[in-house]
DNA sequence: ATCGCTTTTGACCGAGAGCTTCACGAGCGA
DNA sequence: TCGCTCGTGAAGCTCTCGGTCAAAAGCGAT
């Protein structure tokens, strides 16, 4: 089961997102990208489905640009994965009904155990990683 | 994230051999197939990949077919799957280097979450779930 | 009002993967 | 030798993914 480059730059425009929310101020799409390594004109799409979810929210104009629509804490991994795709995990078997139903279980476990995980991941937490091992160098 | 209908395939026709595994005896792809609802053709490619995984073994000539290698109860459901695919989970953010460690380490979370997941689903207790759910009936 | 900045939207395209089918070769038993 | 089965490779088809582009629309400043 691969997981597409699509979610890896939507989780690193949160994380640029959230970064920067202490600020207030919005990013310019230009700079997230070029601050993650994505293409711009590919992230614009991805903000758009993130918008539209309610995990950012933009501002038009000069000073314009991207904004969290929500504290870091508040956002997990879980929500920016379901933003981009429809679900965290889905595969074929949970809607055929001619599929075993003991194997739909064991599919059913597997996406619980991916939900659970990927809901109990939140920014906020990825923040503070960072600033821990920023800190490292200081000692 | 999607699951690929292919992993679904080599679920079914796992679980499929492992119903037959008492008898002893081997299922031609050709029945294995029509009773898991999976084109005959494309069964074949999977199973070749099951065997060389040593999950299943084949038998050529009349009186041939598949049988399963080991016991169901040795059978995970995260070992059907690297068989199929090369990971039960995989991102290219695991691999690419300029991509935030704190985030490395979130997707590296989900992915433990994942294998612990499906490997702790053995094909034997799918065996017991079903035997479970056709007793009800005789209550 | 107009201009420059930004997001927004939609269309587009190439590459590759996934699914499926087919045809033919190889081993085994009668 | 024949019939049965697996084994293997190749082909086609569709669809999604990753990425680009261009034009529209909102906002602020001059």
């Amino acid at each position: 089961m691969k997981l597409s480059v699509k979610s890896d730059y939507a989780a690193r425009a949160v994380l640029g997102l959230a970064r920067h929310y202490p600020t207030g101020a919005a990013l310019r799409v230009e700079d997230l990208a070029s601050g993650q390594g994505v293409p711009a004109n590919y992230l614009v799409q991805i903000l758009i489905e993130l918008k539209a979810q309610g995990i950012a929210k933009s501002v038009r104009g000069k000073e314009g640009g991207y904004l969290l629509a929500r504290a870091p804490a508040e956002i997990s991994l879980g929500d920016v994965l379901r933003a981009v795709h429809g679900e965290v995990f889905d595969t074929p078997a949970l809607s055929d009904p001619n599929c075993a139903p003991e194997l739909r279980g064991a599919w059913q476990r597997l996406k619980d155990a991916m939900d659970k995980a990927a809901a109990g991941i939140t920014f906020q937490q990825l923040l503070d990683e960072g600033a821990d091992k920023e800190k490292m160098y200081y000692i």
